[in-house]
DNA sequence: TTATAATATTTGTCAAGCAAATAAATATAT
DNA sequence: ATATATTTATTTGCTTGACAAATATTATAA
């Protein structure tokens, strides 16, 4: 029989820094904390938590990880709540999704189809909300992928500042968001495995396009150029995969 | 004039701590440290980095907030490489997304237009690809749903559960990793916003004709069900928004 | 052979203090 | 009187050294 008066909480096993940056954590999702709001000295933490101040260490220490809070030297120093920019949370998105793609989580194929999909959705906004200095940004992109002395590397992060500006364009942040993230973190082994063997020109000329139909506010040519180019680069991806494996069978 | 031999590099600025987890983060990315391998202990870090065991727990310490590694307690105890989970990541990238859109970087309609952008990506390949499990889990959702003497938090709760189910059902590892972690984020203020007024009975009947339409692999129905949903919730979205600002008014 | 106890290892935590940065207050020189 | 330099106080950054707690391995005893 079971003994209702012995109803105990669970005993923490979690390790007192993560239950204090819980804490603050949740301090600062309901509102208690506020941007730029400074939090007690380090001394002070700990003596409320009564912990020790290298605990409270521990504890700053993983929030600052996730750029959550900033810390300063000095008198009027201390720690600060961040108010958390769109590029930070992208930026932290961007090395876990890289994780996960270079642990091979994510297949090559997937992560085409989904951006893929993304882009389509992307541009049809962009071709309602894009404005000049935003076609203005991409035409300057565009003259350097055509500038042929440029390295791959330079083409490359053209390449995804290109599709950066195309996010932009939406004028809808939390796509822009989401299309930061996907786009820094796949474009590097989109780049790695389909780049060596495709044609600059072929891609310059689809961005053309993209461009174009952008200024004419033209959504189903925009949406073919987006296509066009996930076909393409589907194409070099299956092409390099069969490079590979025939390299292997030698 | 420059003194060119004088091309002294920056002195770093940047706390010990976050240097070392920058360099474990990179032995991690670059695949020098696979998954499940284990670091050095504590102490034999820290003689290799020069510096004390507390800075090198700080420096885990933002690692481990990542979720990258974890550590044990006693001989065969250490710290080790975690496997990085698509779970994981969608949590961390959820409580980010969540603070963005508690502090308001998002507005409603934006989060609103990229869902339905999104959801309606994800019922186009769930209509392909969705297999009899994927089907018969939506069925049990909108059992629950229909039952009406469950609690609101409970019908969110399995609001959330359904359209998780929809982004399983695209078998598109990616779009469920984005979709996870935007549905969850997203959901709250949603529910919050518009949950209240609006009628349960109308999301069923939306929820029931997804269903059906992937049950007849139905893209043109799935779609428009979709749109449906994000019109009415756009609608009650506006509405609620009115009332608050005629009882503001009053 | 099995159960129990001792042991060693590794993370978790604490204590006390010095170093370094930095803003404010103070002193000094022009 | 003003501008500049100096001191000072405060706060985070970091170190040393130590003990506590968890836990796998080994040794011991029944």
């Amino acid at each position: 029989m079971e003994n209702t008066k012995l109803n105990f909480e669970p005993v923490v096993n979690v390790s007192l820094a993560k239950q204090i940056s819980e804490r603050i954590l949740e301090s600062i999702t309901d509102g208690t904390l506020k941007a730029d709001d400074q939090l007690p000295t380090e001394e002070v933490l700990a003596s409320q938590f009564q912990v020790s101040r290298p605990t409270i260490r521990e504890a700053l220490k993983r929030l600052a990880a996730q750029s959550l809070i900033r810390s300063r030297r000095g008198p009027s120093g201390g720690t600060f709540v961040n108010r958390p920019s769109i590029v930070d949370a992208s930026s932290n998105l961007s090395t876990s999704t890289s994780l996960l793609v270079s642990l091979g989580e994510f297949s090559i194929p997937e992560i085409l189809e989904a951006r893929r999909g993304l882009e389509l959705l992307c541009v049809q906004h962009a071709v309602e909300r894009r404005d000049e200095a935003e076609l203005n940004m991409l035409e300057e992109e565009l003259l350097i992928q055509k500038n042929q002395s440029i390295s791959d590397t330079e083409f490359c992060d053209s390449d995804v500042r290109f599709h950066r500006i195309l996010a932009d364009a939406t004028h809808n942040s939390v796509l822009q968001f989401i299309m930061f993230s996907v786009i820094e973190a796949l474009q590097p082994i989109e780049n790695m495995v389909v780049f060596r063997v495709r044609d600059r020109k072929v891609v310059i000329s689809q961005h053309q396009k993209m461009v174009d139909a952008l200024k004419q506010r033209d959504e189903t040519s925009a949406t073919e150029a987006v296509k066009e180019q996930t076909v393409y680069l589907n194409e070099r991806f299956q092409f390099a995969q069969k490079m590979r494996k025939e390299k292997r069978a030698k």
